[in-house]
DNA sequence: GGGATTATTGAAAATCATTTTCGCTATTCA
DNA sequence: TGAATAGCGAAAATGATTTTCAATAATCCC
């Protein structure tokens, strides 16, 4: 069968995602794709949990483990492919990784939750001229501004 | 009974804690003292989790709970005496608090677990200025910069 | 000071996200 | 294609934190 070139080359996504696991011993599975295509596919400054992944794919039909989600999301932050985030209370959060000058930060409501993102180039800075002060090798920098959002402000004191 | 003027004055420490409690309707316990003590004799950069407090406290001979530690925390932290920190895996850290304009960051090994401190305006600066932007009304920020420390390399690839 | 009111405590049970165990299945590679 | 074994799902286990509830103690008012 031909591919479109007019269309995403999701075949070929699959097999970077194989490449990129054999690299390291790791074997592709669908389970690992499906998880790695909910990223692909979500609005950009959404971040998901293990519980929103779990619902997204049941949604589509697909029935997934918990462990199978959890041990898919280590490997591919291993991997460098996700991004672990401590956005805010009790889970954590992933998102597709980003080179390291491109991060970006975020701003959490502590209210509702909400969270926007900026892009801020001081942040890669600091954080690099911190850690070579103190021999650290860096692996990566979060920068997490909390407050309450507009919409919450007038529900409060 | 007079005060040494020499020493320092642990009574209106104790004091201070009960005025600041009791404004809010909390009240003012023995526990409650002992743990922000914990806080206040703890070394410079050192961060105490529920744990590490527990485990002080017994090695001091005070019998305490863990729901009375989770409880001061919350507290205490309500009342901006403690900052909580997401430092690094599985557990919450606190410290005391201080005003926003010298809040300082941390540089974790997420081999070890060790934390560096340092301060940098420019933190302040870009969280202000950010939440400004969005209409947010700030609360703290926490720039955290992940990476191996001196020792661990050598331990690694 | 003494007593009523009610926030706080400790112990034990409950939560809840995440991890582990284990028998079975599917991927890799020769 | 077949052996070796990484990965899967289901269920049990973990571990930090929270909740429940009866007993205790801080605050307030007299
Ligand atoms: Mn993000
Ligand atoms: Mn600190
Ligand atoms: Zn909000
Ligand atoms: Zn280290």
């Amino acid at each position: 069968m031909e591919h479109d070139p007019a269309l995403p080359d999701l075949s070929q996504e699959a097999d970077q995602l194989k490449t990129v696991l054999n690299k390291e011993g790791f074997r592709f599975t669908s389970q690992r794709q499906k998880i790695l295509d909910l990223f692909q596919a979500a609005a950009l400054g959404h971040h998901l949990s293990a519980e929103e992944i779990h619902q997204q794919l049941l949604d589509q039909g697909e029935k997934i483990s918990f462990s199978t989600i959890y041990r898919a999301l280590h490997v591919m932050v291993r991997l460098s492919l996700l991004q672990e985030l401590e956005l805010a209370e009790g889970r954590k959060y992933y998102e597709l990784n980003t080179p390291f000058m491109d991060q970006h930060h975020h701003l959490v409501c502590v209210h509702c939750g909400a969270v926007k993102e900026f892009e801020d180039a001081t942040m890669a800075q600091v954080g690099s001229s911190e850690s070579a002060a103190r021999g650290f090798s860096l692996l990566n920098c979060q920068f997490t501004v909390y407050g309450i959002c507009p919409s919450c402000q007038p529900l409060l004191g």
